[in-house]
DNA sequence: CATTACCTGCAA
DNA sequence: TTGCAGGTAATG
């Protein structure tokens, strides 16, 4: 699933609903590896009676600022949803935690493919969790001149590098293929040979596609939904992204896919050049 | 660096 | 039946 507009959008439509509300039971806790700490009554008893202060994003993480320090992290990976249900809607099969909340809703992390991860952080272990990821892109923090910092003398190639959280955080194998046919730059170009023009482009390039993608609440092709239940729309706008076969929107070419870092890449090699 | 593992479901 | 999927961690 969710890259940073995913997880920004369900954060952001999370808020109004659990903001004040109080945490009052842990239900259908049946996949323990899925939280931390477990096994499953240890993370029941803290987290019953904590309440919501604020629901957030760092990275691709949804966070859930709670009372007395804590912080609930939870990482939706692949295929998992966070949504706010009525207190009559049932449980679908893959829903692994419930919490309800003292307003009769309830909360459903929802996980066809069990990748999901949900972590009870103190200040400490959420002062890690921030450590170990790069920058937000969209912090007005992140520079052109940031972004080029990060590039210079790495030599892998770009595309695996725009996936790696702990260099910049958020972005996945959906916005790393969109950014890079916005910039105009080869997935395969070494990092180390982007050169100032290439960053300054590729840095407007990433802002660009996410703000997009926020903007249309995500991308969804299989999962992915917002804490309402509904879809996206950004799918419908991929200039890239999984249209392989397709005529590059800006030059006609077909867009090809390739495998980098064993995760498929779409671009253009008409327009999208290697450097020099 | 590449490979495998973690999981399930869906389309070719 | 095989391959593939918005992610990441743990291995050679």
């Amino acid at each position: 699933m969710p890259e940073l507009p995913e997880v920004e959008t369900v954060a952001r439509s999370l808020e109004p609903q659990v903001a004040g509300r109080l945490i009052v039971g842990v239900e259908r806790l049946d996949w323990a590896r899925m939280v931390e700490p477990h096994p499953a009554p240890v993370f029941s008893d803290l987290i019953t009676g904590r309440r919501i202060l604020r629901a957030h994003r760092r990275a691709k993480w949804v966070l859930l600022a709670l009372d007395a320090g804590w912080t609930l992290a939870l990482h939706l990976r692949m295929s998992g949803r966070l949504t706010v249900q009525a207190p009559d809607d049932v449980a679908r099969p893959h829903v692994h935690l419930i919490l309800t909340l003292d307003n009769d809703r309830r909360i459903f992390f929802d996980d066809e493919r069990k990748f999901g991860r949900v972590r009870l952080l103190d200040a400490a272990g959420l002062a890690a969790l921030d450590a170990a990821h790069g920058p937000e892109p969209l912090d007005e923090r992140f520079t052109a001149a940031a972004l080029a910092r990060i590039l210079a003398g790495r030599r892998t190639k770009i595309k695996p590098l725009l996936l790696d959280q702990r260099l910049i955080a958020g972005l996945g194998n959906i916005y790393a293929s969109e950014a890079l046919w916005l910039a105009q730059l080869h997935p395969l170009a070494p990092a180390s040979a982007i050169d100032a023009a290439g960053a300054t482009a590729l840095h407007a390039a990433i802002r660009t596609v996410l703000h997009q993608a926020i903007a249309y609440e995500g991308s969804s092709l299989r999962n992915y939904r917002n804490s309402y239940g509904a879809r996206g729309q950004n799918q419908e706008h991929f200039l890239a992204y999984d249209r392989a076969g397709t005529p590059c929107q800006r030059c006609g070419a077909a867009i090809e896919r390739i495998v980098v870092a064993q995760r498929s890449t779409f671009f253009c090699p008409t327009c999208q050049r290697l450097p020099d």
